[in-house]
DNA sequence: ACTTTATTGAGAATGATTCTCAAGTAACTT
DNA sequence: AAGTTACTTGAGAATCATTCTCAATAAAGT
């Protein structure tokens, strides 16, 4: 999906709840897809005021609440003691390995845990709607420096 | 281990430091040993306040830390926006499901998991310093009420 | 008992996130 | 294009968990 497609689909989720499309709404998501990263509401932030938008941190947070909500970001919790997001969209789900050093962020998937999840989850008449797994680490580099 | 072994245990972690005994220390510690579940602040606070002790939350996060330390307890992170404690003195490893709707938290452990977790950051080279894994779903109660 | 040093509680401070509300803007209607 | 309505915005206050500050207190050693 090209990045035209995908605002426009931001769009029409917006319009379909009687919500309003805002400049500040696009450019939340356009950040989040012009860093691939693990970014928190501060970095967002400063990269709008930078390019001279008016906003203020509420709004970016009201925003991350419906990116995340529609489905167009995923919220996830690094241990930092604050939120980070990333971009969703034609992307693979995928947890998380956190250098405990340097902050660094990695990411993984493994199927045969994914499946276990699940049948840990049936084996208890319990319906899942998500997981967080984080592998904190002693990255190779931080090991060698 | 009985437990005024374990209460020894600590006492000798934190004579072993040059702290000292106090009995608002060694009254978290038996708070945890008494409660099986998995605890925050205020509970401890209010439980301790209950049987007359004179302590403040500041005390209790200062000793829930060095618990932590020494190996006597395990900090989780359940997505409510505040730390739980769980005892882990004669416990073995486990990660937690948690119902979104109720709060209930059980608890699972899976080998397989576990050594997963380890073949993936031994194939990266890092060195896994821990891990946290939360199953979030709607328990079999919840879905039937 | 005396001395030294760590600990304590109260309340202030912090920091991320949420809330409030008056002013502003999107979108629809003429 | 102007008017109407309803949603949105930014500023700053509020919240909430956690940490910090510091003077008073208590543990441990002598
Ligand atoms: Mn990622
Ligand atoms: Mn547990
Ligand atoms: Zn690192
Ligand atoms: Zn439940």
């Amino acid at each position: 999906m090209t990045r035209k497609q995908i605002i426009n689909k931001f769009k029409k989720a917006i319009r379909n709840e009687q919500l309003k499309v805002t400049p500040q709404r696009v450019a939340v998501l356009d950040d989040l897809m012009d860093h691939p990263g693990h970014r928190e509401c501060d970095e967002i932030f400063d990269d709008l005021r930078a390019n001279d938008m008016k906003v203020s941190r509420a709004t970016i947070y009201r925003t991350l609440d419906l990116l995340v909500k529609y489905g167009f970001a995923k919220k996830l919790n690094t241990g930092e003691g604050r939120s980070r997001f990333e971009n969703r969209i034609d992307t693979h789900h995928h947890d998380h390995i956190i250098c405990n050093k340097c902050g660094t962020i990695t990411e993984f998937c493994n199927d045969e845990i994914e499946k276990i999840q699940i049948d840990i989850c049936n084996d208890m008449d319990a319906q899942i709607v998500g997981h967080e797994h984080q592998l904190f680490v002693i990255c190779a580099d931080c090991r060698n420096n």
